[in-house]
Order: structure tokens, then sequence, then C-alpha cells
RNA sequence: GGCGGCGUAGCCAAGUGGCCUAAGGCGACGGUUUGCAAAACCGUUAUUCGUGAGUUCAAAUCUCACCGCCGCCUCCA
């Protein structure tokens, strides 16, 4: 059985059929840069970099399409607020685009740190305001929109199918009092296309319709056929944006071009911080930077980005996901375990002699990693299961542990089990790395040499037996965050 | 007010009619190992799935009611 997803716009597990054989193309909404990631963007980028890696474990030719909003969102109402971006270059007295700069690099830099692929290409909403004029006159040519003094609206009621991702009818956002109604537009649910710049307005630019600069939601819109055509395989985002952001991206585009925009819509679901909404009005989310270092009133210690994946990835990208220190400490943990069982399993290929000694434990090796291989694909088949394929790995992890106390084991017995760690948990999962740090994380040679002589002392100590003074080291080490680990012949170090 | 979702062990979390006397992880406890630890391994840790009623041969899974929590409807991943 082949993969299937579920589709917000069919509510159903459909069997995924990509347009053009071998080939898939992938939109996701990606982040407004106006301030750094945090946990509601690791869970969200995560999610769809799975998504990517497994089309791509499949044997698909992936185009992955993110963009970058660096213009265009606006603070409170759809029409009427400020751009974020402004507000946030006002703050520290730097243009908008410093801003966007700034904050583009640091969201890569964190997405890296979580081991997330790159997208193939990552378009900026600014450099593709040409574009947007271009739909906004096609639009406006078939009678779709309006203008009003120097803004273009889009008629909502003009296009028939509005409604049909979020499940909403016209009827009923008419009775919602909540929607501001701006004295321009017809109808309160029309949204804007183009807005007019008032002359003090940092970010603006020419239009047949005076100077303005584009709708909320026109980006998508336009960067997503730009790059993968009018009508593309999957359009990915988060739950909050399901209305109105992706229900105007499908009005706007099928609108303009007759035919059907995205095929599977994906949505992932929210995070809460100690069960608590997380959002950026509220002020209470917490920074990725801050939970890589430590840094938040809410941690008692710092987390491992590979960690903060492994947390994401325990649980289903459409349920939930409640971020909490317990939580997370779990998922360290865990890591540390995988991560530790690959690092053991490396060390004792290399140094293995190539004999074959114990080849009658070969047919067991063959036998649980078909198994494990099985499991594997019909979780992530499934609506991409990543809990339950966590958990495959963690078998693997149970029975390699077990292996391992096998002394007699060939080479070639090994080698296979490491591959299927470096492909399901690595290429597919992303926390399987290829090389570990040695030792702690960035440490330079003083501390490995301190560290080394301080495991020479308590040998020293251990020889003699005296105990107590052998205790008192690894005490004070351990008290620094140093774990000592007396292993047969030798003693090895890590940190907590 | 309208729409949608959730409530599973100490914590995170999968499962959505029979394979469930409910995955997996963390934690805790006991054992093997160790000078003692750590790590690893073995074992124990929900007869029960918010509460009550109903449908069914069969329910954590379907229906109804109630309680609690959350999201969207306004920018947010």
């Amino acid at each position: 059985m082949g993969l299937r997803l579920y589709n917000s716009l069919t509510r159903n597990k459909d069997d995924f059929v990509p347009l053009k054989k071998g080939r898939v193309g992938v939109y996701v909404c990606g982040p407004t840069v106006y301030g750094d990631a945090h946990l509601g963007h690791a869970k969200s980028y995560v999610s769809f970099d799975i998504l990517v890696r497994y089309l791509r474990y499949l044997g698909f030719d992936v185009t992955y399409v993110q963009n970058i909003t660096d213009v265009g969102h606006l603070t409170d109402d759809a029409d009427e607020g400020e751009d974020k971006l402004v507000v946030a270059a006002k703050k520290v007295k730097k243009h908008p685009m410093a801003i966007a700069e700034l904050y583009t690099a640091s969201y890569f830099s964190d997405m890296d740190a979580l081991n997330n692929v790159r997208p193939d290409i990552c378009p900026r909403a600014s450099g593709h305001i040409v574009e947007q004029i271009e739909m906004v006159k096609i639009l406006l040519e078939k009678g779709y929109a309006y203008e009003v003094n120097g803004s273009v609206y889009f008629e909502v009621s003009k296009f028939a199918e509005y409604g049909k991702l979020s499940g909403r009818s016209l009827e009923e956002m008419k009775s919602g009092t909540r929607v501001q109604v701006s004295k321009e537009k017809k109808n309160p649910e029309d949204f804007a296309l183009w807005k007019k710049a008032e002359p003090d307005h940092v970010m603006q630019w020419p239009s047949p319709w005076g100077m303005g600069y584009p709708g909320w939601h026109l980006e998508c819109s336009v960067m997503s056929t730009k790059y993968l055509g009018k009508t593309f395989d999957i359009h990915g985002g988060g739950l909050e944006n399901k209305f109105p952001h992706h229900e105007c991206e499908i009005a706007q585009s099928e609108a303009a071009y007759d035919v059907p925009f995205a095929k599977f819509w994906l949505h992932n679901n929210m995070v809460t911080v100690d069960g608590q909404k997380m959002g950026k009005s509220l002020n209470n989310f917490i920074n990725l930077k801050q939970v890589f270092s430590g840094s938040h009133e809410k941690l008692t210690r710092h987390y491992s980005p590979l960690a903060v994946r492994q947390l994401v990835l325990n649980s289903h990208y459409r349920s939930p996901l409640d971020f909490s220190d317990a939580a997370l400490f779990a998922a360290q943990s865990g890591y540390d375990r995988i991560s530790e069982t690959v690092k053991k399993l490396r060390k004792r290929i290399q140094t293995t002699i190539n004999i074959n000694t114990n080849s009658n434990r070969a047919k067991e090796v063959e036998d649980q990693l078909q198994s494990t291989t099985k499991s594997f694909e019909a979780a992530m088949n499934d609506d991409l299961n990543t809990s339950i394929a966590l958990s495959v790995i963690f078998k693997l992890v149970n029975f390699t542990n077990a292996l391992l106390n096998d002394n007699t084991l060939s080479k070639e017995i090994l080698i296979p089990i490491e591959e299927k760690f470096s492909q399901l948990g690595g290429d597919v999962l992303g926390i399987v790395v290829e090389e570990y740090p040695s030792a702690g994380v960035g440490d330079d040679e003083l501390i490995d040499e301190l560290v080394e002589g301080f495991i020479q002392e308590r040998a020293n100590a251990r020889k003699k037996k005296d105990f107590a003074g052998a205790d008192a080291i690894r005490d004070r080490l351990d008290h620094l965050g140093i774990l000592l680990e007396d292993k047969p012949g030798e003693t090895v170090w890590r940190r907590k």
C-alpha cells in the first residue's frame, strides 16, 4: 500500500498520486521574518520536512518551495493595521528590509540546527511584486475584483466555491460580527489584493492603481504558481492559516486561472506551552535559540536541536503538541539513547576485525531489519505517523544494544544495521546524523585535556583501591555536567 | 455567538468498531553487570481509555447528555 495523506480539502486520507509521474511539487507557507523562530515554527517546519524527506525516500523527485514573507502581513485587521516588519523595524530604527535580512538568516540557522533540509526555492514576497500586480490585473479583468481609491479588493461573493477548504459558508461569515468592516469594501468578507500606501509608508511600490503594497494572501498564490505551476501537488501550512489565508489563496488562484489550485492541502496542528496557547501577540512564546541555550525561565536546562526535533516527531503532525520542560527532558533522554546506540554500533564496526565468526546471527539480523523496514513504511504511509515510525527506531535500538552484548559478531552483520539507522533514522527522520561530536559539543582541546587528566587521576586512585578519592573526582566532574562511564579497559566521558 | 478539535498510565504520546487483558519514549521500582556508579540488558509499572447512559455478538474507538481543555472566526507556524 502506498502513501496516504490527510487532505484538508476532502477531509479524508487520500491515496497520494502525483500530477506528473515521479515528480512532486510542494509549497509550504514560510515565516514572516520579523522575529526569531519559535517552537511553533519548529513543529510546523519539521513536519513538512518529514513530508519532503519521505517523498524523496519513496523515490519522488520533489521540488520544495517555501516562501519568505518580508512584506504585506499586517498587525491587526487584515486591511487596516501596520506591516509587522515595519513595526519591528521602527523599534530598532532600521529599514524593514534590514529586519527581514536579519531574521531570514536567523530562521535558516535555526532550521539548519533542527536538521531540516533547505527548500529548493525560498522566494521572497518583495521580489515578486511585479507578478503580484499581474495577478491583480487578471482578477480585475475577469471581474473578480474591484478598485476603490487606489486599493483593489477581491469580491468573495463572485467566487462560488469560497469556503470549500475551511467549511465556512458566506452566510456564516456574514453573521460573524467580529470582521471589521472597511468602508471601502462592498462586503465585509472581501479581502485586499492591493492596498494604497500613505506617503509615509516605508514599503511601497508603483502600480496601475498608484503607490501601494500587495495584500496579505497574494504572495503565496503568485509564488506557488510561478515555481510549481497553476495546479500543483501539495500545499502545506499551519492550521491557523486554513482560514482565511488558504481559503483566499484558493479563491484568487482558481478565479484567475480557472484550474484547480493545490491538489492536497496539509495542515499541521499548533503547539501549546504548558497547556497554554503560544501566540506571537501573547508574549509567552519560547524561541528556538532559547531552547538550544537553555536561557528561558520555563526551562531547567538547554536541549539539543535534535531533541526538539524528536519531540516533534513523537506526536502526529495533526495533533496539537504541548511543549514543557518535562516533555523536552524526556525527548532529550530518548534522543541521547538513540545517539549512544548508533555511536556504539559505529565504533564496533570500526574496531571489529573482519572475520566471520558468528554468521548464524545473520538471519536474525536480516529478519529484524526486514520487519523494521516494513513497520516503518507502513507507519509513514499512513499519513506520516512519525510517532509509530519513531517507536520502530526504538525497537531497533533495543535489538542493537542486545546484539552488541555479543562480542563475536562479524562486521558484515553489523554494517546493514548501521545502514538502516542512517537511512530510516537519518535520511527520513533526520534524528540520526552522519558525524557525532567525539565528546562534548563544541568543547575545545583544553577541556578535553583537562577531563582526560582527571580521568587519569581517578584511574590511579582506583588502582590503589582509593575508591573514596576516585568517587570524589567523579562527583566533582558530575557537578560540572560531565558524566564518566567505566567501560571495559577505558573510561569515557560525555556531557549531560 | 458561529465553526472545529481534544480529554488514553506520574509525564509525553500512538491507536478511532474485534489482532487492545491499549505501541513507543521519559520517569519510577526490582534484577543482571559494576569497587560503587553510569551505560546496556531483563522484568514490573493503565483489567482500562474525562463522566453517565445507549447502539452492537463485540466500543478507547459509534450515538446522546454532561464536565473539562484547546483552536479558528483578528496577525500568528
